[in-house]
DNA sequence: AAATTTCTGATTTACGTACATCAGAAATTC
DNA sequence: GAATTTCTGATGTACGTAAATCAGAAATTT
C-alpha cells in the first residue's frame, strides 16, 4: 500500500496535525521539525492522494474560457468542447464557463479578463488578441493570483502561465512544404487568405508558410495576403475576385477561418484544380476534403485543447508542476484518406480525458 | 451542490442503506422501492462521485499489457509509455504491468493471456496475433469476467471488448495517397516492406495501400511484398537487394517495424531520391525525416494508446460505458516540418491524461 | 523565575461513498 | 394466527486528507 499521512507522522515521530501543517504550508512548525517531516515524506515516497484531498476540501475550481464571438466554426467547436467537458467536470471538481467577446477586439478581451478576475475565478483561458490592454489585463490577473493560459493564439512575452495550442510557425511551414510537394513543377502563383494580423497565430502561420515556400527549389510568386476578417462574405468576395483576376492561380493557403466563403467561391468558379490547404477540420473543410476541393487540412484538436487547458489551470491553481511534453498540442494533417469519422453526439456518461 | 446519496434517500423516503443497495445492485430491495429510488436518482440527476467511491472501496485495478518482445522500437516505446503511465497510476488506482512474448507467436500470446487470467487481473491489453489459440484464450478471459482490449493490431470477430489503435486500412490508403501525390508523374515501381502477414495491422495497411495506388490516375507497378519479420538485418538485406535489382525504384512503403534496416540500406546505396513512407515515429524514422531519406511517417501515439487502454479497461471493469469517439486513436502524419520536439525525460510529478 | 509567545500533540468532524451488522417491519407461507 | 422468509432502517466503520480546536510543551522575553 502507498504511504499515508499517518505513516509520515509515525516515521517522523510527530503528530498528524504537524504533518498536515508541513504538507499544506501552514505556519506553526519549527524548521527542524519541518525538516524531519520532509525527510520522512521523501523516505516513504509519499504522494498526496488528490482524490481524497479534493474530497476533504470539497473545493471547486471555477474556470473561464474567453472566446471570440461570431460564426467562426472552430471557435464554436471550442465552445462546444468546453460544454462537453463541463458535463463531466463535476467529477474533477471544476466548473467551466464560456464568455464570448467581439473578435479581434483587444479592449473587449481585457475587460472580460478583468471581469473574470473580479468574479474570483480559479483560472482563465483566453484566445489572445495582441494589444497593450491585453498585456496589462493578464498582468492584473496574475497579480491577483489567477492562473492564465492563452489558447490557440499565444501572447509570448506576456505574463501568461502557459500556451495551449499548436506551434503556428511550424504549421505554416508544414502548409508551405505540402503545397510545394503537391504542386511539384506546376507553374502559377499562390494566394494566402488570412483573418487578421492582429492575432498572432495568423501572423505566425504566414511567416512559416513564406519561409517554407522560399526554401523550395521552384521559386513561386506569392500574392499579397488577403485579410478576410474571418468573415464568410468578405472571404468569398476576396477569393472570387482573386480567382477572376489570376486565372493561372495554382495554390491557395487559408490560414484563418474564412473557409466557408473560400469554398463557396471555389465551387462557384468550378476551380477544382487549385491546390487548397486550409486550417481546422470543420464541417466546411471536411466537405471540401471529401469533394476534392480542398487538398489538405491542418488541424488542432479542440477537445484536446480544452482538456489540456483545464488540466493546466487546475495544476497551476494547486501550485503543481505541468508536464509540458504531455500538454503539447499536435498539429494534425488530414487528407481525404485519413479523415476521422464524424464526431458522435455528446455522451455525458463518458469519463476521462484524452 | 451536486446531489449525494443522502439527498436520494430523503427524496425517495427510504434509508441510506436502501439507496446503497439500489446503486450497487445488491439484493434485498422490492421492485416498487427500487423504482422509487431510481425515480429520485433520475429526478435529482445524481451521479456517483467516483473519487469518493474509489476512496471508500480502496480497490486497485491490476492491468496487464502483453507486448511482443524484441527490438521493435514502437513496441519498446509502448512499453515505456506503460511504465510512464504506471508512475502516476496510483492516483487512478490502477497497477500496470507489462509481459512480453515472442513476436508473431500465437501460442505464446495465448499462454500469456491464460496466465494473466489465472492471476486474476482486472483487465488485459494485448497486441493481437492472428490464430485460433488466441481467439479461444480471449474467450476464456472474457468468460472469466476479465475485460480484454486489443492494442495496435486488432482481432475483429473475437470476443475482445474494444480495439485501441488506428484504422489500419485508412492508414494504408493514406500512405498510398501521399505516395501518389509525392511521386506525381515520376515513373518507376514501388516496393512494400512488411513485417509479417500474421498480424492483421500489416495486412490491413497493405490492403489500403494497394487500393489507393490502384485508384491513382497514373498506373504504377507494385513489387511483391517483402516480409522482413520486423528484423533489422533481414530488412536490410531485403531492401539492399531490392535497390540493386530495381534501379528505377520510385517509392518504398514500410508498413512494419523494419525501418532501421531499411534506412541503413537506403543510406548505404545513397538513394535519397526514393520516396519513402514509413510507420511509427521512432528515433530511426525521425532521423530519416530530418535527413530527408524519409518523406513521411504515419504514426500512432503510443502514449495516447496506453492511456486510452487504461481508461477503457477501467470502465469495462466497472461496467461503465465507453465513449468510442473519445477513444478513437488518430493517425498522425509527420513530415519534416511538423515534427514534434524530442520527448522529454519522464516526469513522475505530471498528472492527468491526454 | 514568571510571563509571554511560539510551536506541537491529541482529538474531532467533515467530505461522499462502500459495506457490514442487526433489529425490526412487512410480506409470505403454513 | 403463528412461523417463516424477505425486505428495510438504523447505525457504525472505513477510505485518506483537510481543517479546526484546545491543551500543553518548548522556547523566548521580561
Amino acid at each position: 500500500m502507498r504511504p499515508t499521512v499517518h505513516d509520515i507522522a509515525d516515521k517522523a515521530g510527530v503528530s498528524l496535525a504537524t504533518v498536515d501543517r508541513v504538507l499544506n504550508g501552514r505556519p506553526g512548525v519549527r524548521a527542524v521539525t519541518r525538516a524531519k517531516v520532509e525527510a520522512a515524506i521523501a523516505a516513504l515516497g509519499y504522494v498526496r492522494d488528490v482524490a481524497a484531498a479534493n474530497l476533504a476540501k470539497s473545493r471547486i475550481y471555477p474556470l473561464v474560457f474567453i472566446l471570440p464571438e461570431g460564426d467562426n466554426p472552430f471557435m464554436r467547436e471550442l465552445e462546444a468542447e468546453v460544454r462537453r467537458a463541463g458535463l463531466h467536470s463535476a467529477a474533477e471538481r471544476t466548473q467551466l464557463s464560456v464568455v464570448t467577446v467581439p473578435a479581434f477586439d483587444a479592449a473587449a478581451l481585457a475587460a472580460a479578463i478583468d471581469a473574470a478576475v473580479a468574479e474570483n475565478v480559479s483560472g482563465i483561458a483566453a484566445v489572445a488578441v495582441d494589444g497593450p490592454e491585453v498585456f496589462s489585463a493578464i498582468e492584473r490577473a496574475r497579480a491577483a493570483g489567477v492562473p492564465f493560459v492563452t489558447l490557440v493564439s499565444d501572447l509570448a512575452g506576456s505574463a501568461r502561465d502557459h500556451f495551449i495550442g499548436v506551434d503556428n510557425i511550424a504549421a505554416g511551414r508544414t502548409a508551405g512544404s505540402l503545397m510545394g510537394r503537391f504542386l511539384a513543377t506546376r507553374p502559377g502563383p499562390v494566394a494566402v487568405l488570412a483573418g487578421s494580423m492582429r492575432v498572432r497565430d495568423h501572423g505566425e502561420r504566414l511567416e512559416g508558410f513564406l519561409a517554407a515556400m522560399s526554401a523550395m527549389l521552384v521559386a513561386r510568386a506569392i500574392l499579397p495576403v488577403l485579410e478576410g476578417q474571418d468573415d464568410p462574405e468578405l472571404s468569398f468576395s476576396l477569393i472570387a475576385e482573386c480567382l477572376a483576376e489570376v486565372p493561372d492561380l495554382a495554390g491557395l493557403y487559408s490560414l484563418g477561418a474564412g473557409n466557408r466563403g473560400l469554398i463557396r467561391a471555389l465551387a462557384a468558379a468550378g476551380r477544382t484544380d487549385v491546390c487548397v490547404i486550409a486550417h481546422e477540420l470543420t464541417a466546411e473543410t471536411r466537405a471540401g476534403l471529401e469533394s476534392g476541393l480542398v487538398d489538405a487540412v491542418l488541424n488542432q484538436d479542440a477537445g484536446h485543447e480544452v482538456r489540456s487547458a483545464v488540466r493546466v489551470l487546475r495544476a497551476k491553481a494547486d501550485g503543481l508542476p505541468v508536464n509540458a511534453a504531455q500538454e503539447r498540442i499536435r498539429l494534425d494533417i488530414f487528407i481525404r484518406d485519413n479523415l476521422p469519422a464524424e464526431p458522435d453526439a455528446v455522451d455525458p456518461s463518458a469519463a476521462g480525458g484524452n
